[in-house]
DNA sequence: CCATCAACCATTCAAGAATTGGTTTTATTA
DNA sequence: TAATAAAACCAATTCTTGAATGGTTGATGG
């Protein structure tokens, strides 16, 4: 065989990794052989082996994982562990998340809504007003807002304030909650959320967006403790 | 055994149904009896269980799911597939989610930077401009973003952020790419960069949020053929 | 001290059996 | 015959087990 005196030769790893690379040409997210096989063609050891491969994984050439293989291109996105992230999100964090998202939503939403869509925020803002208990106020309210955002047209938004709304909800889990009152301290929301729905009703999303703001800023000021 | 006779009784499955969840006191998410078992337990036919707990499920008391069980409380939300986001997503709205999201990350970054991170975005840029192909390029220009994002110390919009690009990766996967050529023509992006990264490490959050906002805009411009 | 090799570890995947909700067919009984 | 209980079947999911893979450690020997 040619491999076992590149050893010898003392030539960089990572100059042989690149030139095998080069020639098998292998497609973006190819997968290598595994590196017992790879280190006996190229005729090194697995340790000097995987030396170059961490070269050229920190150069973001390819990306490893254990008990799957090496792979050519950058390292693909996990999908988050919603669990897991809201053990380490606050609830004003959440909020913050919220407001960099739900303006742009209804702004979009005003743009593309249509009539039956109109129909139904109503109905559901008509739902919260109504709700005999917090747990089930909370239910309409994050309908009313998921509306909104399917009212926007845009399948990446919509599946962020998702799985945004699911970290609050397993946020709200670890905390005590008022089970027996009825929302009447929300009240404020009733109206934020016909100026929202107006707005949007009536074709204006510079005015949707603002009232979102407005309305979910009164929600993160009341969270903080800054009772206007 | 007693269970027997309810049948005949008449009783309504449901408040039979009602009767045993309030018995065994499941906890929040806590998982029942599969249908089988829990309907000799019941006395009743499997049917006639079906029926009931079909009831209690639209009611959101309960959700089930075939091949796992049927549980208490209301449905998790589930995990975005991000492959089959992609296939519904266009660049554009691409876009429109990432001039949402950005600003608002450049905005808490400015807040929030170290020193460390400020000198990392600064190699980063570099990098970009010294991309040997549109391939390298993008890949330092998605950790120029990736590393706004953590320094704005918000778990839940970093998590939205990178999903967003596993989202933009997988649509550009679908489309033919520029392999050869450099990026000489994002040259603006490289100025660009600056701008932001200035804003940021003076904690200028207004003006970091609006030269993203900018920034984003332009290539939204060119990505629709308006070419400023 | 360093490189090499082997063994071991932890994670992931793949295939198949078992489990479970959902559906249809068959048997039983009034 | 109609209603209904019982069984069988279907499809989705989980669980189990073994193999494959990247990651790590330690023995061996220059």
């Amino acid at each position: 065989m040619d491999g076992t005196q590149s050893v010898k030769e003392r030539r960089d790893v990572v100059v042989v990794l690149r030139e095998f690379l080069a020639a098998v040409q292998l497609p973006e997210n190819g997968r290598l052989p595994n590196e017992r096989d790879l280190a006996d063609r190229l005729g090194i050891t697995r340790a000097e082996l995987r030396k170059g491969l961490a070269v050229l994984e920190s150069e973001g050439q390819l990306w490893r994982r254990v008990g799957t293989g090496t792979f050519v291109g950058p390292k693909p996105p996990q999908m988050l562990d919603i669990a897991e992230l809201a053990e380490r999100t606050t609830s004003l964090q959440m909020m913050r998340a919220r407001i960099a998202l739900e303006p742009e939503l209804a702004h979009l939403a005003a743009l593309n809504i249509s009539a039956a869509e109109i129909a139904e925020l109503q109905a559901l803002n008509g739902a919260c007003r109504s709700a005999k208990n917090w747990r089930e106020y909370e239910a309409y309210d994050a309908r009313f807002h998921h509306g909104i955002a399917k009212a926007a047209r845009n399948p990446v938004l919509l599946a962020m304030l998702d799985t945004l709304n699911g970290v609050r909800r397993a946020v709200t889990w670890g905390r005590p909650r008022p089970e027996g009152d009825r929302p009447s301290t929300a009240h404020h929301s009733f109206t934020d959320h016909d100026t929202i729905v107006d707005a949007i009703a009536h074709g204006e999303p510079v005015k949707a967006a603002d009232a979102m703001r407005r309305h979910l800023q009164t929600v993160e000021d009341r969270l903080v403790g800054r009772m206007p």
